[in-house]
DNA sequence: CGAGCGATTGAAAAGACTCAACCACCGTGG
DNA sequence: CCACGGTGGTTGAGTCTTTTCAATCGCTCG
């Protein structure tokens, strides 16, 4: 909570301006939405939610990763969803009514703006247009849980690792996968050990390469195969 | 296809009707609303929508119960929601843009309303508190679909069956849990023959009673206990 | 009566997990 | 500068849950 450092921003200067869900608000209200935002700090395994609280906002991510999980009964982490730079975190707890269900912890060092509760339901309310875009938003991830769901159910643990390996390509882009094998087996739903014993097969097979601990992925399109549809 | 009969139909007259998503709607422009629908009849593995086809509006289900499923590699099937009298389906999609991901087919005979698209989201266009119980109604369905990964992901067969009975309790309500094997197998992701054997524990156990086909809950409160969390 | 689907049972196989130990790296404090 | 402790990574062996395969049963329908 007190390692949190503290800097002015302003949205028209964030590089994920355009590119958020909110953009379509900033474009037609420069004036508002550029009041001065306080950007936070967050390191490496500070939480910014926790399921069971209440929201009183959203998160606008603007640099670093954010894991987003549950946990099932003997606490055990299972992610749902990993967030880049220019996500919106923690909005849906705020449309459902009550208590968040799931928690959202900073992966790595973040810089992350948060939008109080009342400014950003009066920012939906004045503007029509991004409710759509919320709607659509939802329907999506909607739509993606259900195949994440059958994944999880039907998959062997090599084809789910294949998958979440092109996933986490897409995630950290440019960069090199840098996950725990605690935070990656959560992510995949498969034990820890399970998780390195495989990456040593596929890095044997040519499809990854380990660094340290961070990952490269060498054939997207091999571990397609792999993971099936 | 053809084995569909046609009835003409007012909304004011369903029993479901200040019950759904659309009642706001329907109580304001009753006139609107009250147009003649016409419902058709579905029967039982008859479906209303197939994974990869394009949306041309929303199905009310007025009477039956629907499964909502995509297929795995092997085509098997993955119940992600089973739909009672009172629901829209198929409404994500076309908020999504693109096609189904998802596809709904009738688990007995059923008598469903088809609202075209042009006419939903002209509903919607008209009067914005529904846009925002959408809002709400897809944040929820999100949370409860965290839940279900992390279910499917961390418990033994065993808490997820016991799980799955108190959802389909309430699914069925006064009536017994009618559905085949297979479809309850694939709703909690395992093997049909597994299913079958846990049921006879269930029965043995005193948690469950088993007539013909159809399941019977004798203690939800037990069946929690075992599910866990 | 025979075909066929869904339900059931048994036996064997396998995939994945658990447990226990060990390693490697890193920052800290003496 | 080095010993120490802690965290995260790795490996091996054994266990066990769950699946798969094969066969049988029972009911319904034409």
């Amino acid at each position: 909570m007190s390692d949190k450092s503290h800097k002015q921003f302003l949205c028209s200067n964030c590089e994920w301006h355009k590119l958020s869900l909110l953009s379509d608000f900033c474009e037609r209200n420069v004036q508002d939405s550029d009041r001065h935002r306080i950007s936070n700090h967050y390191k490496r395994n500070q939480s910014l939610f926790a399921e069971g609280s209440y929201p009183r906002g959203v998160f606008c991510l603007n640099h670093g990763k954010v894991k987003v999980f549950t946990r099932g009964d003997e606490g055990k982490e299972q992610i749902i969803h990993i967030a880049k730079a220019g996500e919106i975190i923690g909005f849906r707890a705020m449309f459902s009514g009550g208590e968040y269900k799931v928690s959202a912890t900073a992966l790595e060092d973040c810089t992350i703006c948060f939008i109080g509760k009342e400014e950003f339901l009066s920012i939906i309310d004045t503007n029509p247009a991004i409710r759509n875009d919320i709607i659509r938003e939802l329907s999506k991830e909607l739509g993606e849980r259900a195949i994440f769901i059958t994944n999880i159910a039907q998959k062997t643990v090599r084809e789910r690792l294949a998958f979440a390996l092109t996933i986490l390509g897409d995630v950290y882009g440019e960069d090199q996968i840098n996950l725990t094998r605690e935070d990656m087996a959560n992510f995949i739903g498969i034990a820890t050990e399970t998780l390195i014993r495989l990456l040593k097969d596929f890095k044997e097979e040519g499809l990854i390469d380990i660094h340290n601990r961070k990952l490269e992925i060498i054939s997207k399109e091999k571990l397609l195969v792999i993971a099936g549809k």
